[in-house]
DNA sequence: CAGATGTGATACCTTTTGGTATCGCATCAA
DNA sequence: TTGATGCGATACCAAAAGGTATCACATCTG
């Protein structure tokens, strides 16, 4: 029987994501990853998102609610329709996570963190996290 | 027969991934971004990875071969073992990705933002509503 | 009112993902 | 040489993802 289509994963259900899972869950997706970029342009509703893309509007409004749980955009009621608008501080959580390996990538801020992780812990690196 | 359990999904076999989608790819998955965390501290072989985590090796060794599809480790044969290490600059692919929207959730750089939008395009620009 | 329309909700399908267990091979150590 | 040990490679499985088609319902509009 697989409890079958259950409307979120297991891990979702019951209890909250981390906000930086939520975001990169959403991210993952090419179409949703789209979506978000016209929603900074303007509010949409979900035929009007759908008109853009080459599939189904079941489809988008599955996007849609993932974007909504990965609280990257929100939702509001307007008459008969929805209108979906981006929530880009969701947006952060993922910057956010990111900018830990700044210092990694960016070889002028590579030495600034060596500088400053040196600073920070004149004895050694001991175990961060 | 579903073609089955092939390597590599559809979009991936022949053709290549768009750098940020690889990344996104990557980081969607909580263990590949722990990985990730312990990787930036030093490099680690298969084993070694493994055992920080409660799953199988088969289970590491594929989110490994996913991190080093997204351009986010680079794989080093040495000796017996394979020495996993972080490339850094795979993360901006999706750093870069993201800094679009730097815009909408940072309010001081919003201004900004908007003052440099008017500065670029004083003439055109009129297409959102 | 009656019809058109935007949306929500299902049911169903295929592919991808994340996991296990297992086997075989190369390489290191005794 | 003979084991141990890291890994690669499969085969297999359950669940999640991404998609379609369809129906019901609320809400606009004539």
């Amino acid at each position: 029987m697989r409890a079958s289509r259950l409307p979120f994963p297991k891990f979702f259900r019951g209890t909250a994501m981390s906000p930086e899972q939520g975001a990169f869950r959403a991210l993952a997706d090419p179409t949703r990853r789209e979506i978000l970029k016209h929603l900074s342009r303007s509010d949409m509703t979900i035929a009007e998102v759908a008109d853009l893309f080459d599939v189904t509007r079941g489809a988008i409004k599955k996007h849609l609610v993932i974007l909504e749980q990965g609280q990257l955009i929100s939702v509001e009621a307007k008459g008969r329709e929805r209108l979906n608008r981006l929530r880009p501080h969701g947006l952060k959580a993922a910057t956010d996570w990111l900018s830990y390996f700044d210092r990694f990538w960016d070889d002028k801020l590579a030495a600034l963190g060596q500088v400053i992780d040196a600073a920070n812990s004149t004895k050694k690196d001991n175990d961060n996290e």
